[in-house]
DNA sequence: CATGAATGAGTATTCATTCAT
DNA sequence: GATGAATGAATACTCATTCAT
């Protein structure tokens, strides 16, 4: 409160809103969605219960924010491996590793949200509403979509045999999942993919 | 009324049962645990507050029923088939098929099972009690477990590769979860458990 | 079933119903009137739910029945020393061991009646309805009403100075139920009888 | 709004604290502690039912706050007699003139909380909580405790001849308590309060 | 912008009572 | 008469959201 007002309050403001999205990443990954209370995230982010509600309209569009800042950087990572010049199939082993990184950090978050869409798949009430369920899905498809355009290289490179790529890009994303949520990963993620791809990958190979 | 009597008091006894545990499935499914409200179950079952708690001390422990009840018939069906005398290749696709049988039909109420038991690996807070969590856990490895039987026996009798069968047999399991979830699974299950098996098992021959 | 049927029943029928007083004694001493539970009593009187509606009309109707049949040997036994040809001061010692007798066995049903009738003065929603708590108001009132006679004949005959025999008896009164709920009372009952009229009598001064 | 807003706000916060302890101490007065409801109490408070819950962490514990605060006051005044330089027996009078004050205004609440305590003597189920019903014992048996030090102080200077102090104790209370349940309290305190000591003192017995 | 007091819709659970057998 | 399955009214407590300061 004085001369430096404007600068500290542009500077909290920020810290603010990002101290808010670290307590929520902990909270809601630690309790699921519904388990998770506002004032468990507010208590871990030192701030307000109001505070939240003006950077947030309401505690769906925090965790909805909290999936889109998260998964943004791993989305760039993946477009730039489809885009990237490499030959398939270490495409596939790159785009494994992505994927292994991303969720070995943003599990427990993903689950929650994943079960909060339905398996991505099927009908209900949830927590969420339909058009936001909706966003999740989209997304959720373009990720999977990816592996899928690099799969019909390897196809078409006659690297791997023909097969259903959705199916296959599901089964891939599946075992993955698995992998991360039963810590199979070892420390070194290289490792594991390369165990991931050899596993999946000279299962499907012409040979 | 008559010499019925007591079959009627019998049979309506387990009616009403039943009813609870036949809505309290389609609630479940629909609206995962905590969505789910005893309300309405009841206004699907048709029957009165009081009478799900005649039934069951509690929302959770009708859950568990619901949860044991279903996965009886399948744990036994599995067991089968790993005292069976089949050859252990046909055995896993056995193994397959009736999986596939049981998740198409309870994909819904084991999602959210399996989301409230986290997983079925990690800690933190859920709707469940830690003991009762520790139930589901302990059923779930010892399915996992009879796949890991049996594949143990395809390696004894160098049908597969040497691998670890603990990540194998999960690895598995997630791709058969995941065609059930993702509607990948065709009227014909005979023809689904064989394609499973075929990218699956083919990809860890010797061949 | 058979030939002494009619007989059977009618023994059972008394059985029944003095099982059912008997179970609800003690537990309505035990736990007091909200708390106590119809299925607890017919847990501990071995009858079942209906068979009490069947005896009293409702849980209120047979708390005051119990209430009714204990308390009635204990008015006649008043009212015998009342009419008897003792004189007063011992008439008075009389009364205080009878009420000592009495309240030692009835302690704890008495104590949730008199706050069910709130103290049985005061106006104000209860358990019971307002009809049924005047005839507890009425009862005790007698029982008390016995108390200010002979305190009458004591001052009539000298024996204790002018005094508000209401006030006085309500206060001896108060002074026997206090001994008993404290456990204050010795196994000898005279002999706590002797001390209670001693200090009520003749104070606690020096002289 | 304006210089005052922090001491308005801390007021209001008071004011709705207060609100609700009054209502309470109204409801819980005139139904007891199981018949009075929640809603009753907001609606008496004007408040809704979260505020309550703000403030205070459940039912049980709001009224163990109105009990706290009511007494403390009270326990406040008795200890000041007791080591104040009056001599034992006007002390006796001061403290029964005492009691009775605050028994005049708080005999209903305390007749719930006692009744609560069953006695402050016996075991058996409650709605409040072991623990909590031991916090209510201790601070009833210091109360009486603070009689019988007085009592002992009387002995002492030989003004009472030789007694079981405890229970001389609890005699006087049980009358106070008595009289004022019974409504015989006149609105001059200090003619009840002799009429009491006197009887208590000297008895009743016409020397 | 930051705050947190106030709010009330939403929900699992209990238990006296009924009534068909 | 005896029974107990069925019932639903009643109730404490939670938590996302608002809004005045």
């Amino acid at each position: 409160m004085g001369n430096t007002r404007l600068t500290e309050h542009y500077t909290d403001s920020r810290t603010k809103r990002q101290q808010i999205l670290d307590a929520a990443y902990e909270i809601f990954s630690r309790k699921g969605y519904h388990q998770a209370t506002v004032d468990e995230i507010i208590a871990l982010a030192d701030t307000g219960k109001g505070t939240v509600y003006n950077y947030f309209v309401n505690k769906e569009q925090l965790f909805y924010t909290l999936i889109k800042e998260r998964s943004s950087p791993f989305e760039t990572a993946l477009q730039q491996i489809v885009d990237s010049s490499e030959p398939p199939l270490p495409k596939i082993e790159s785009m494994i590793k992505e994927y292994i990184a991303f969720y070995v950090v943003n599990a427990d978050l993903w689950r929650v949200m994943m079960h909060e869409v339905r398996g991505l798949g099927t009908a209900g009430h949830s927590n969420f509403s339909e058009k936001q369920r909706d966003k999740y899905r989209i997304w959720f498809k373009s990720t999977i979509g990816m592996l899928e355009i690099v799969l019909n290289e390897c196809i078409a490179a006659g690297e791997i045999r023909q097969c259903d790529v959705t199916k296959t890009a599901y089964a891939l994303f599946s075992v993955i999942v698995m992998m991360v949520f039963q810590k199979f990963v070892s420390d070194d993620i290289d490792e594991t993919a390369k165990a991931v791809s050899n596993v999946f990958l000279y299962g499907v190979t012409n040979r």
